[in-house]
DNA sequence: AGCCAATGGTTCGCATTGCAAATAACTCGC
DNA sequence: GCGAGTTATTTGCAATGCGAACCATTGGCT
């Protein structure tokens, strides 16, 4: 089974390919000392501070599990909570220097393990491969009401 | 900050794609009642048993956690533990037949929803995507020696 | 003003995930 | 048939993430 290659589908590809990155992501996020969900924490940061709320829904995390997860990024001293002016019970979650300086190697890391896979593929591709794939992410968009973001 | 739409790059661009998949593979999963890790765990078994030291390469599992999520999928009735006829070592897992159908409708979810995301991107678009995705794919397999399976 | 529903977070309890190290059973080369 | 390497299991542990109960605050409604 399996033999020289098959055809894939897209679905089936594109799933494929999830689970590549998502190895690529966990491999490089072990090598900065963090699991893979702290590093998407601190990256949806990079743009600036946000409210635990907003994250939650980037994240798909309920929020009794994004207090834990806040709670250890916190204490490893990458994000620090600072109150809401105009929302007592609000929090924004902002990064600390070193959270920022860790975000930004994280990305980096991952581009550029993902730029070495992707080195063979010829320029029109990539750029058809970018602009397929963003039509995808903005159908979920549409769906769903909500943008997707995610590293820078 | 992320205004109509930024010039992502296909780094970027790709994790993102990463991430939204994730969660279609996540949601699909819990409306069969199952985790995503079993999910995983019979679509890899979709194309025919396989030794579990085989499996383990392909999910990037330790044993030890290998062992633990094929006890509970076990549990379920999805798989089943067969002795391996050469080696008393080892066990091949093969799916049972409720096993079987469950893998093949969550396959088949997945794909749906992906289509239904992909719906307005043009045919020749896509199968450049495919090619290009495969082509990273591979560079993967010539990285590390191994293939990258997965549903089906 | 006063009340009440909705919202933002936290806490608790729980099952799951996944690693590492130690162990047992077995295979294979020498 | 000895010893090294391989396959799987067990154990202990930290992290993940859900649901439900709970508290403080907000905001609309009267």
């Amino acid at each position: 089974m399996l033999g020289a290659d098959e055809t894939l589908t897209f679905a089936d590809t594109l799933v494929r390919c999830t689970h590549l990155i998502n190895h690529v992501f966990a491999d490089v996020s072990r090598e900065h000392g963090l699991t893979p969900q702290r590093t998407q924490l601190i990256c949806m940061l990079t743009r600036g501070p946000l409210p635990m709320r907003e994250l939650g829904r980037l994240l798909h995390l309920e929020k009794s599990g994004l207090t834990g997860l806040v709670d250890r990024v916190e204490e490893r001293g990458l994000i620090v909570r600072q109150p809401d002016a105009n929302d007592r019970r609000a929090w924004n979650l902002a990064l600390t220097p070193s959270g920022a300086t860790i975000a930004a190697d994280c990305h980096a890391a991952i581009t550029a393990r993902i730029e070495a896979l992707a080195a063979d593929i010829p320029a029109p591709a990539r750029s058809t491969v970018v602009s397929a794939l963003q039509g995808l992410l903005q159908a979920h968009t549409a769906m769903t009401g909500r943008p997707w973001k995610l590293p820078s």
